[in-house]
DNA sequence: ACCTGAACACCGTTCAAGT
DNA sequence: ACCTGAACACCGTTCAAGT
């Protein structure tokens, strides 16, 4: 699009739409969805915005500060389990946490900065409320249900890793994997030979379900021996 | 140290030591180390070996693939237990992956590293193997114990990445964070606010005790199902 | 044949100079 | 006063030219 050719005063119609920390990481979004975490630079974020790499320091402090942003973004996404129902927590359970697993891994490299920096922002927060109301509802007591959302946060972070991994070149890393694990000398390694089949099975969905399920129950567990 | 004054055959005494994949990763785990992952940089790896960035890619793929060596070296750095023993498989359990964690917290930023892409390697399939061996010997049936195997790792991962946070600048983490749960809104977040303490509560190594157990208790309740 | 200096195509961030 | 072009100090990787 070419400058206006009359010129005008600033605050009337400029010419493209003013930046603003919403623009930024708007663009930002854009560019991770299309090309990757990787490609999300100060330089092609500003090119996307039509302007120069400085003039995103005006809305953003740094690229870790946009990066923290895009992760807000991503996690105010994530929709909440609005009626907390003690007859059906563990499915309530199940429901918002794959929603952010999902959710995160349509937004390749966030669950990594999530995890290298845990985002205390107002979503989050959201999040972790809706999370502690399901688990004390499920009747963990308060310091399991605490320890308890600590974890799960955790496996909810690696699920959508692996996630993005697989999306994104290997589609059938775990026929890879087992060959892998298959191929080693048995006399070396015996256990992991033999259950070669067992370290790969399972849709990511079905492990996924099974280490939620792993955690909650010894947490139950460990609540019921007081 | 200036070039020998006499010229020798190359192969006669060589002024500096000859470059090889092993003393690449031995400087650049010693950048790591030193100044963090970011500072592992092949322009300053080579530098520190008193050459051109461009004679590392003699005996290292990429960056990435000296990250993997460095990865591999640290792995293999772990202890295994060596008899593994029935009637003490959890003691046994939680000393093999705290001083996974341990090693990991060691060398900051590989364990990043691990998530984003995990080791295959020989190292990695000796702790792998022990790991195993260990859940079977405690009861777990081969798909549980190989689930189980790969929950734990990631919770390793974790716990190490948690304890680079802390050392590296923020010692007391927790209090601030629980002072963030604790100034929310109870209006808005009243399961937040009310569990401050227990959301913060714990230090690390009982935090990741209590999630290993978890893990390993829900697990076996798993098992027992059958 | 092997090694590497120099170049290429990028980075994040700052700040003086312009409007 | 606000914005940004241009510069600074870095990157990873390649390859032609040298030994």
């Amino acid at each position: 699009m070419p400058p206006t050719g009359r010129r005008r005063s600033t605050r009337d119609r400029p010419a493209k739409a003013p930046l603003s920390e919403r623009a930024v990481v708007d663009a930002a979004l854009e560019i991770l969805r299309s090309q990757g975490l990787s490609a999300v630079s100060m330089r092609r974020v500003a090119a996307a915005l039509d302007t120069g790499p400085a003039s995103l320091y005006v809305y953003v402090p740094h690229r870790e500060g946009l990066l923290r942003a895009m992760q807000d973004r991503v996690f105010a996404q994530v929709g909440l389990e609005t009626a907390v129902d003690a007859a059906r927590w563990r499915v309530q359970l199940h429901a918002l946490l794959d929603r952010m697993r999902d959710t995160l891994a349509a937004h390749p490299g966030i669950a990594l900065t999530a995890i290298a920096e845990p985002p205390t922002s107002e979503a989050a927060l959201r999040l972790l409320e809706n999370l502690l109301g399901i688990l004390l509802a499920g009747g963990l007591a308060p310091q399991d249900a605490a320890w308890a959302a600590d974890t799960l946060a955790t496996l909810v972070n690696h699920a959508a890793i692996e996630a993005d991994a697989r999306d994104g070149g290997h589609p059938d890393r775990a026929v890879g994997l087992r060959r892998h694990f298959a191929a080693q000398s048995p006399d070396r390694f015996p256990l992991v030979t033999a259950h070669a089949a067992q370290l790969v099975s399972g849709d990511p969905d079905e492990r996924f379900h099974v280490a939620v399920d792993a955690v909650v129950d010894g947490m139950l567990a460990r609540t019921a021996r007081r």
